[in-house]
RNA sequence: GCUCGUAUAGUGUAGUGGCCCAUCAUAAAGGACUCUCAUUCCUUUGACCCGGGUUCAAAUCCCGGUACGAGCACCA
């Protein structure tokens, strides 16, 4: 990374707050959050929510976010910076725009301008006099125009080889008495609302920004910023992009089509652990430093990737092992009464690698126990007890030969329970008993011969192996 | 179509001209430990997109090709 050491690093990070945060975005918080901790520069979080017509911002995710992002972090941003409260800014800078004749109020349509576009030529509206883009300026920001009327645009070079970077538009109007910003005191306040484009460069530049780590789809933006850096005279930050991210088995995940899932009942809320959000994550059980781990290992390259699961899961194995207590969960289980000396209990040790965490007293009064049907074919060895023969009959307590040891537990020691299986897009439900316990609801368990899984209020939610 | 970008083992990643018959992680296979198909440890398999060029020397620089991706919105 250039120019680290030259000053404080300021590093941001600039979701649209239209939502909770997914998969992806955990990425711009990891590694934004992570450069900046390293350098001893500073995060921050701004939201770009100056959109109310086509991505509506949600009001809740105006608190959510920060949390996520503390939550992923272990740490809270250094700053918090609202776009829609610092639209008074915007303006001045697109006045400057206007009075210093590097921006012009284009009242042609956007198919029109496509065409000028297209065939590099200068649209009419691109020669008008200061005062009479200020004239025009003052129409839009009192509402003599409407959206669709007029933009603001920068002057660039209509010639230039990069089509979308022609005259790019930098602000337009917006109908919010019909689509009112979801924040009270912003409301219908503004008509003109800055492009994602113009309202980030500026901002940036305010915020003293020194680095922009961010997705490829956003090159364009660069350049595009940068041609209005030059005009305004400022610097463009260091940038850095990485490529697109896909999860085998997730694929292509999008914020609105998450939305529509969980609206006609797919999913039960943007929490539901199948989802690709960190909320979902989150309730699956999986660790915020896995998490960093995982997009640290991935890295910041252009290239496009595709990265399965067990990755990830492999990083939360490491943090989650030594503190999980192991537990028995019998699945489809087989009742088997045992024959012959039967001690009053069994230790089985919480965690093998512990033992001073101690033990999980079974008991075998009354001597029935359950083992998985899978299990009760031949021979076996219940698991810290004893050789099992035909009919439950206990043959040796000492381990005599190499039959398979399985996991089991007693009637007394265990309930009625499910182990839910988020597989893909279905969820499994299966019937079992679990060794009883009073761990909370939230704990992380080890269960034998199955996986890691997390208590939920019904059941437990296997997480991985 | 135009513009921009990327190409190293199954999947990711390191490597910015000689320390590279290429690093690490993960996955797979085998083994040790273990009364879990867990954890830990060891071993093995396995890659520089293709073709030219520059150079004493190229994964690394240049050109062409191919593949993949992104942008060309009055979205972010």
């Amino acid at each position: 990374m250039k120019n680290v050491d030259a000053k404080k690093p300021v590093f941001r990070f600039a979701p649209n707050p239209n939502g909770p945060l997914s998969f992806g975005h955990a990425r711009g918080i990891v590694i934004n959050g992570t450069y900046s901790k390293e350098h001893e520069g500073i995060l921050i979080l701004r939201f770009d929510d100056t959109d109310t017509t086509v991505k509506p911002p949600e009001l809740s995710a105006y608190d959510l976010i920060p949390e996520e992002v503390e939550w992923l972090l272990g740490r809270p941003a250094d700053r918090i910076v609202v776009a829609s409260d610092r639209i008074p800014e915007y303006y001045q800078h697109a006045e400057t725009m206007l009075k210093e004749g590097f921006g012009y109020v284009c009242k042609c349509s956007a198919e029109v301008f496509r065409e000028y576009r297209e065939s590099k030529s200068n649209c009419p509206c691109r020669d008008k006099s200061v005062e009479n883009n200020m004239s025009d300026w003052n129409k839009m920001l009192d509402g003599t125009y409407k959206p669709g009327d007029a933009v603001v645009r920068v002057k660039t070079d209509m010639t230039l080889k990069n089509p979308a970077l022609r005259d790019w538009p930098a602000l337009r109007m917006q109908d919010t008495e019909t689509n009112p910003h979801p924040r009270p005191n912003i409301g219908s306040k503004y008509k003109v609302w800055p492009l994602l484009d113009f309202q980030s460069a500026v901002e940036d530049h305010l915020q003293g920004v020194t680095h922009i780590i961010r997705g490829k789809d956003l090159m364009d933006s660069t350049r595009k910023q940068t041609l209005l850096y030059e005009h305004f005279g400022w610097t463009y930050p260091e940038t850095i992009y990485w490529g697109r991210v896909k999860v085998h088995e997730w694929g292509g995940f999008s914020t609105s089509k998450m939305r529509a899932s969980i609206e006609n009942g797919e999913y039960s809320g943007w929490d539901d652990p199948r989802l690709p959000t960190i909320q979902g994550l989150k309730a699956r059980g999986i660790q915020p430093e896995a998490l960093r781990n995982f997009w640290i290992e991935l890295g910041v390259t252009q290239k496009d990737i595709s990265v399965p699961l067990a990755t990830l899961f492999s990083h939360n194995t490491k943090m989650i092992d030594d503190e999980a207590p192991r537990l028995s969960f019998v699945r489809n289980p087989t009742e088997v009464l045992l024959q012959g000396q039967t001690p009053e209990f069994v230790g089985i040790p919480i965690h093998p690698n512990h033992p001073k965490k101690g033990l999980r007293n079974i008991s075998l009064n009354p001597p029935t126990i359950f083992i998985e049907s899978e299990d009760a074919n031949g021979l076996y060895r219940l698991k810290e007890f004893a050789d099992i023969g035909e009919h439950g009959n206990i043959e040796s307590i000492d381990r005599s030969d190499k039959r398979p040891i399985i996991h089991w537990m007693s009637l007394t020691n265990s309930v009625e329970a499910v182990l839910i299986i988020p597989d893909q897009e279905e969820i499994k439900i299966v019937n079992g008993r679990a060794e009883s316990n009073d761990y909370e609801i939230g704990t992380i368990v080890q269960l034998e011969r199955i996986g890691y899984a997390i208590i939920t209020e019904d059941g437990y939610l296997l997480m991985h192996e």
